[in-house]
DNA sequence: AACACTACGTA
DNA sequence: CGTACGTAGTGTTG
């Protein structure tokens, strides 16, 4: 284990000057810049660049080269290279000094040399490194460095701003170019190179050039048969000889200047914490540094050494004693068992303590549910309902659900691994226990790495791997160590208070209304089937009818076939495998044409989606004739709720037709009616509260209609002339906003001209300055911490806002500007669902809540506590928050959701 | 079988 | 070229 292994040395050689060009016009200055005024972009750019390669490619050795000044031997040679150059913009050359400050803390060493380029030291060195073994990088972006690749010798050019690189290996120069990389000068001197003031032969590109090196060998082979070339390109070739021959001594690049270093002295000898600390701290580069610490101050973690414990498989009286002797401190609990829609079942939990010291194997004990006895159950119901036992688990809801159906309570949870990894990062796609265990401890949660007791290992001699036992017991393991380092974390990230105070406490009451479900009146939910059946069937046949022949109208393939081939309609927007077919297209081209199979698609398309509802809840309706849904509290980046399986979240409301399937959603028996209670405009308050803009916050507290209020101030008018269309357009625009709307968008909502469209938002912002202010510093802000924060400080982190790519940086944008709002708004509702349950309990009531829809709460009221119930809804959710505006709660009753709506 | 894509329902 | 979701169908890919 001990000997060395003799992998070679990689050396990483950057052309500084190159890549801070490419960076500082690459991302947008404006963009970049600190509160003493210091441009930053080209310095972030080629930090950002730096930072993955050293993680992509992880060299030993690495130097960046400069270059001193314009005088070298090529503007000798040839006055005017490079003459094409403006003078580099003021904003960039002190950001060459910034990029060295950055590379003297991270201890990366810098070469430069009077009268050559960067990329005659990087052109030595590489020769030096590679005769010498090394494998070497090269990171530049000037195109003449193509002639250094070789087998150990790889160019990293970046494509695409300075977020991509692409490798030019021998094969890929080969590739692209039609001949070997030595010979690319002689390509390039034919072609010309514009940046470089460098003309090329009239006519002559890259194929013909290429097949010139292909026939003759090289440059000296086609000049020596210059002659012999015929046609135009032969012809050009001869005119234009000496700047050829210009051009090709002037990119051959010099490989043996005399240099103070060789590549052994550049080994990184590690950096300088508090430098770099220091540095970044000036440059404000919090996501930068993150990025720096998170990729390079930990290497490798340190193995995969998996989880050792003493394991257990307890029966009887052994239950109690283990739990008595190992489970006083917080233990990470993993349930096996079965969960869905409300329900499930429970056959066996694990139990595991961290490690009393390190080295020293953690206790764990299983206990089988379905076969334990008598004592062992009470044992294990005692302790779970012990609220001073601290519990942690992954993802509780389901196992809750599981648990709960074998008659065990849990109390005393202080931790969800799960919930807590999704406050720190909530824009992660799942939050898997094997991954998570990765991340945060540097260990693989592996099956065949689960360790087994030497009693258990006998038992297990003939079976294959651990058993399911076994394996719930390492999970319940790596939940307690990761417990321990997500606490921290999020902690750090300031959302220890928003896991205990809200996602956990609520976990518990989203697990009681999905055990609740809502009742379905099934028999008018058939009919409501049987009706949107026929009215697909009868508008599929009619379509047909209209074009004279049947196909799939469900296949926007083939629907586009008939409309722009076969009827010749005009086309529409752009999709990405061709024209759309979406509602708002159909209906457009139905105005144009008039062609009966329009409508007749539109009303198939609009059956068809409410069928689909009605089928899948139809399908979902459980034995008790209730639909339970699943509520997902990880998936929404900006702290909603999502809803699956079936989605309640989306029931169609907006509709005469779609309405009929709230209708459907009734009061249980035994309970007297459903009542809603929603917030009226809550994101647009919570833009009031945070902007504060006193427009904004007067209408709110006036009492007039919102849009009228605000259309009235926007057209100058009195609140009662304000029509219902500037109405509608305010009520547009000022949800837009919220959602980072462009006045293009606007003008294609209002289907108005974009000067229009401006001209509005210029008047909306002329009265409502400080939402314009808020927008755009709640941008500024993010783009400097590298997050948005909401109302209860549920952070999101926005890495692209300062990408180089336009469309996720503006994209960045948008969610930057909507995630305080939306999840403000989550935070809020999430509160009054918790202030209404609490309230519930408190007055001993049987009424419940059901469902939650973002801004609206759904209960099931018990016979006579009506107003009870009404009273105390009103007063969780209109005081689950303190703005500078009122919340406020609108509250409607009835037998089904749809006559509860008000 | 898994994925991308389009379309569309909600807040 | 307006955010956040889930679902279903078609059509392609492995």
């Amino acid at each position: 284990m001990s000997e060395t292994t003799t992998t070679r040395p990689r050396l990483l050689l950057i052309d500084g000057h190159s890549l801070a060009y490419r960076a500082f016009y690459a991302l947008p200055v404006e963009n970049f810049s600190t509160a003493t005024g210091q441009v930053t972009n080209a310095v972030y750019g080629f930090t950002s660049m730096l930072i993955n390669v050293l993680r992509d490619e992880a060299p030993d050795h690495v130097a960046v080269a400069f270059d001193v000044s314009r005088q070298t031997f090529r503007t000798e040679t040839y006055a005017e290279y490079k003459g094409n150059r403006s003078k580099s913009p003021e904003e960039f050359g002190p950001q060459v000094s910034l990029i060295k400050e950055v590379l003297a803390a991270l201890r990366v060493p810098m070469l430069e040399k009077p009268g050559f380029e960067a990329d005659d030291i990087i052109a030595t060195l590489a020769t030096q490194a590679g005769d010498a073994g090394y494998e070497v990088l090269i990171c530049s972006g000037d195109r003449d460095t193509f002639q250094l690749v070789r087998d150990n010798v790889t160019v990293l050019y970046p494509t695409r701003g300075v977020s991509e690189l692409s490798r030019m290996t021998p094969e890929a120069v080969e590739a692209k170019y039609g001949l070997a990389p030595e010979r690319y000068p002689d390509l390039a001197a034919l072609v010309g190179e514009t940046s470089d003031n460098l003309p090329g032969i009239p006519g002559v590109g890259p194929k013909t050039a290429a097949k010139w090196v292909g026939l003759y060998g090289d440059l000296d082979g086609i000049v020596a048969s210059a002659d012999a070339i015929k046609g135009k390109a032969g012809q050009s070739l001869r005119d234009h000889l000496p700047q050829v021959l210009i051009n090709r001594q002037v990119n051959h690049l010099v490989r043996d200047v005399d240099l103070p270093l060789a590549p052994a002295d550049l080994r990184l000898p590690g950096w300088d914490r508090e430098e770099v600390h220091q540095v970044f701290d000036g440059l404000e580069f919090r996501v930068l540094r993150e990025r720096l610490f998170a990729t390079l101050a930990s290497p490798e973690p340190e193995a995969e050494e998996g989880f050792d414990l003493a394991a257990e498989k307890l029966t009887g009286t052994a239950v109690g004693t283990w739990l008595g002797a190992n489970a006083g401190v917080a233990v990470g609990i993993t349930v096996l068992g079965t969960w869905k829609a409300g329900h499930g079942d429970a056959t066996g939990i694990a139990i595991a303590a961290p490690e009393p010291s390190p080295g020293q194997p953690g206790p764990a004990a299983f206990v089988n549910l379905v076969e334990a006895d008598a004592e062992a159950l009470a044992a294990v119901s005692a302790w779970l309902a012990d609220a001073s036992k601290p519990k942690v688990l992954h993802d509780a809801k389901g196992p809750l659900t599981a648990l709960s159906d074998r008659g065990l309570v849990v109390e005393g949870i202080i931790g969800d691994t799960a919930l807590a990894a999704y406050l720190c990062l909530p824009d992660q796609r799942s939050y898997d226990l094997a991954d998570l265990t990765v991340r945060h401890l540097g260990r693989a949660l592996k099956a065949e790495e689960a360790p087994v007791n030497q009693q258990l290992t006998l038992d297990m001699e003939e079976t294959a791997g651990p058993d399911e036992a076994e394996l719930a017991m390492v999970r319940a393991r790596a939940v307690i160590d990761l417990w321990g380092a997500l606490q921290s974390d999020l902690a750090s990230r300031g959302a220890a208070g928003l896991l205990t105070d809200v996602e956990l406490p609520l976990l518990g009451v989203l697990r009681v209304m999905e055990q609740h479900g809502i009742a379905i009146d099934q028999d008018a939910l058939g009919e409501l089937d049987s009706y949107f059946a026929a009215a697909v069937a009868d508008a599929g046949k009619q379509a047909f009818e209209a074009i004279g022949k049947e196909i799939n109208l469900g296949s926007p393939k083939q629907l586009q076939v008939v409309l722009f081939d076969e009827l010749d309609m005009p086309k529409t927007k752009r999709t990405k495998t061709g024209y759309t077919t979406d509602a708002e297209a159909l209906a457009d081209l139905f105005v144009k044409t008039e062609h009966p199979f329009l409508a007749h698609l539109l009303r198939h398309r609009d059956a068809t989606k409410l069928r689909q509802t009605v089928a899948g809840l139809l399908a979902a309706v459980s034995d008790d004739g209730r639909v339970h849904t699943t509520y997902l509290q990880t998936i929404a980046a900006t702290g909603r709720l999502s809803s699956t399986d079936p989605n309640l979240q989306n029931i169609p409301v907006r509709t005469e037709e779609g309405r009929r399937i709230r209708e459907t959603f009734v009061v249980g028996p035994d309970f007297e009616c459903l009542l809603t209670a929603d917030y009226s405009q809550i994101e647009m308050r919570i833009m009031a509260h945070l902007s504060e803009d006193e427009g904004l916050i007067e209408a709110f507290r006036s009492g007039e209609d919102l849009h009228r209020f605000v259309g009235s101030r926007v057209f100058a008018v009195e609140p009662a002339d304000v029509t219902a269309a500037m109405r509608s357009k305010i009520k547009a625009m000022s949800y837009g906003l919220a959602y980072g709307l462009s006045a293009f968008g606007l003008s294609r909502q209002l289907n108005i001209p974009v000067d229009e469209a401006k001209t509005l938002m210029e008047d909306y912002f002329d009265r409502f300055g400080g939402v314009r202010d808020y927008l755009r510093g709640v941008v500024d802000e993010a783009r400097r911490t590298g997050y948005t924060e909401t109302i209860l400080g549920r952070r999101r982190y926005l890495p692209d806002l300062v990408s180089d790519n336009r469309q996720r940086r503006e994209m960045a944008e948008r969610m930057a500007l909507n995630a305080p709002i939306q999840g403000s708004a989550a935070d809020i509702v999430k509160v009054a669902m918790l202030e209404v349950d609490r309230r519930l309990r408190e007055q001993g009531l049987r009424s419940r809540m059901l469902l939650q829809v973002h801004d609206e709460l759904v209960l099931e009221v018990f016979p006579g506590e009506r107003e009870q119930v009404e009273a105390l809804v009103r007063e969780g959710m209109a005081g689950a928050a303190s703005l500078n505006v009122p919340l406020d709660v609108s509250v409607g009753v009835g037998r089904s959701w749809h006559e509860a709506a008000h």
